[in-house]
RNA sequence: UGGCUUAUGGUGUAACUGGCAACACGUCUGAUUUUGGUUCAGAAGAGUCUAGGUUCGAAACCUAGUAAGCCAACCA
């Protein structure tokens, strides 16, 4: 029996469409509006529509829906590409519905002309309460029968700027008893005097989300108009214009958003965090935007893995960000360059190795990779290990140091610890061990095992990094549910600064395009703030630590 | 006093459109390992929101409920 391949129900529209002819090829769209930065829930969107194109030959556009001048600027518009780039994907087209604003004007004198707009001198407040509730209808408006001839030359007069902002609109006639409130005469025009990102200062009247998509759609003939669930009742409005219009009938279809859990995605939350200092900008490592995933480590491909494993679906859901996890540590495991940092520094000592020997071991950058080659680290007496790597009083099941306990120095010898020095606060200031010079890596002959290896750092040739940790930022798992202020749930220890971290001196030429996997420790990158003077990683996230969860 | 959408292991999705629930993450064993990583072998965990019905047979179809989300911005 052939393998039957698992399609969504939007790729088996498309497949239909195909097989019947509907569409020689499909064209899709990614419409962001340039008023933030994207974030985790938009590479959703990215990935399916520029997939699809991909998937079934067709093309994917990228649109800026930018018909509210007050809140959208370039700036989003450059950060947005990059981002739509950084993710590995090309559009075929780059557009604007301000292009269109001209045919939108049009459109809207087509529908005048047909008796199917109005133009409408109520207040906000006036249009607001006639308009009814979900359970009870709305009522129409005094001006909804204006003549044809005075409603052109008012709303000529208001694209003229004759009229102050929000003392007219121009309202769809379509029914004020409908079911759905976004059929009850929606605005599809108002009144801006605002200076626009492309447009400047030539339109004083911009059109309404719903009297531009759907037509944007159709100008670019768009076959499948992709979007999320909370659209499902503009659809009817949707497909009216467009038949009322007679234009192009591309038609929209709706999944569901995909919610991370311990993160947000609504803007106005995400610009809480940025405008309270809570974090330390759009790209804080700990932001679930594309540029904070990117500053902390994460890859494209990771991402993309991410979605695809998550599919497309149209039921509510909080997806584990631990799957995002895996997705990053699968490919980092690949990738990254090993390297040896000691975060928690404190001296080993071995006794019985010369104090002026040193000596270049070789150790390889990737065991997941043949081709990865090899780096030279240097050895002498005085090491820098990891404060948890010992323990005063080790348990039975601590494969580490401790009086008495044996362990593996990574790339180097195995050594015994004999003893350690201890504060008058009882921390533990230094431990002595001795080595055995007959078990070098890679060429041990003694067959001796021990259970445990440890990563280390040569404290001649070490230099200090400055290390940020990160956790999940906030202490709920759904945080855009929970009631009262967002800030009410952040975790306190979702950054933590180490100053002073030892780093084996390969990693001083760090490149900011480099993945590297701190031995045992977990994935970094190196910060975008890192200098020669000042080099900084971000940990992007640890390694799977089994031994954490039996303890 | 409404409309629309949805409901399958802890989580996210499947089930070739009616043939007895599969995959991934997570969890738990064990093996391997110069990373308590990786890799490998295996296990537990749902009987598909509820109640009826159609059928030889229902997660799927029908009926009635229940629950959740969305809809009353001159936002998108």
């Amino acid at each position: 029996m052939e393998e039957h391949k698992s399609i969504n129900f939007i790729e088996e529209i498309v497949e239909q469409d195909l097989k019947d002819g509907k569409y020689k090829s499909i064209i899709t769209r990614f419409p962001p509006e340039p008023n933030g930065f994207l974030h985790i829930g938009h590479a959703k969107s990215i990935c399916f529509n520029f997939g699809l194109a991909i998937k079934y030959n067709g093309k994917c556009n990228l649109r800026f829906d930018d018909t509210n001048p007050e809140t959208e600027k370039t700036d989003y518009v450059n950060s947005i590409k990059t981002d739509i780039q950084w993710l590995g994907f090309n559009w075929d087209a780059e557009y604007y519905a301000s292009d269109y604003f001209d045919q939108l004007y049009n459109f809207a004198i087509k529908l005048i002309e047909k008796d199917l707009a109005y133009v409408d001198d109520s207040t906000s407040e006036e249009i607001a309460n006639l308009k009814g509730t979900p359970t009870s209808v709305g009522s129409d408006s005094p001006f909804r029968n204006r003549a044809i001839a005075e409603n052109l030359e008012l709303f000529k007069d208001m694209k003229a700027g004759k009229y102050p902002d929000g003392s007219k609109v121009l309202r769809a006639k379509i029914d004020m008893k409908h079911h759905n409130m976004l059929m009850r005469d929606p605005i599809i025009y108002r009144i801006k005097h605002a200076h626009h990102h492309r447009t400047e200062n030539k339109w004083c009247i911009y059109p309404m989300y719903d009297f531009a998509h759907g037509q944007s759609d159709s100008i670019e003939q768009i076959t499948h108009s992709i979007c999320t669930l909370e659209f499902v009742p503009h659809r009817e409005l949707y497909d009216w214009f467009i038949q009322q219009l007679d234009i192009f009938p591309s038609k929209q279809y709706e999944f569901a958003r995909g919610n991370m859990s311990y993160a947000i995605t609504s803007k106005r939350n995400l610009l809480k965090l940025v405008n309270e200092k809570v974090v330390s900008g759009w790209d804080d490592p700990r932001m679930p935007t594309i540029s904070g995933l990117r500053r902390r480590g994460f890859t494209p491909q990771s991402i993309r893995l991410f979605w695809e494993k998550v599919g497309i679906q149209k039921r509510e859901n909080l997806i584990d960000v631990g799957l995002l996890e895996f997705c990053v540590r699968e490919e980092l495991n690949k990738i990254s360059l090993r390297r040896m940092a000691v975060l928690d520094p404190i001296k080993l000592v071995i006794t019985n190795y010369p104090a002026d020997k040193t000596e270049n071991l070789s150790a390889e950058n990737n065991p997941e990779d043949e081709n990865g080659g090899h780096r030279s680290l240097a050895f002498g007496k005085e090491l820098w290990i990891e404060r948890d790597d010992f323990m005063e009083n080790p348990s039975p099941k601590y494969f580490r140091l401790g009086v008495g306990l044996s362990v593996r120095l990574k790339h180097a010898y195995i050594i015994t610890c004999t003893n350690f020095d201890k504060d008058e606060n009882g921390n533990i200031t230094a431990v002595y061990c001795t080595y055995n010079p007959d078990t070098k890596s890679g060429q041990d002959q003694t067959g001796i095992k021990v259970k445990g290896t440890i990563h280390w750092v040569d404290v001649k040739t070490a230099n200090t990094a400055e290390v940020h940790l990160y956790d999940r930022l906030f202490t709920v798992e759904n945080p855009g549910m929970e009631e009262g202020d967002i800030l009410e749930y952040i975790n306190n220890d979702s950054l933590k600064i180490i100053k002073n971290a030892m780093i084996e001196p390969s990693l001083s030429e760090a490149r900011k395009e480099d993945y590297f996997q701190f031995v045992r420790m977990g994935y970094f990158c190196l910060d975008t703030e890192s200098s020669a003077d000042k080099i900084k990683f971000n940990r992007t996230v640890t390694l799977k630590d089994n031994w954490a969860k039996k303890k």
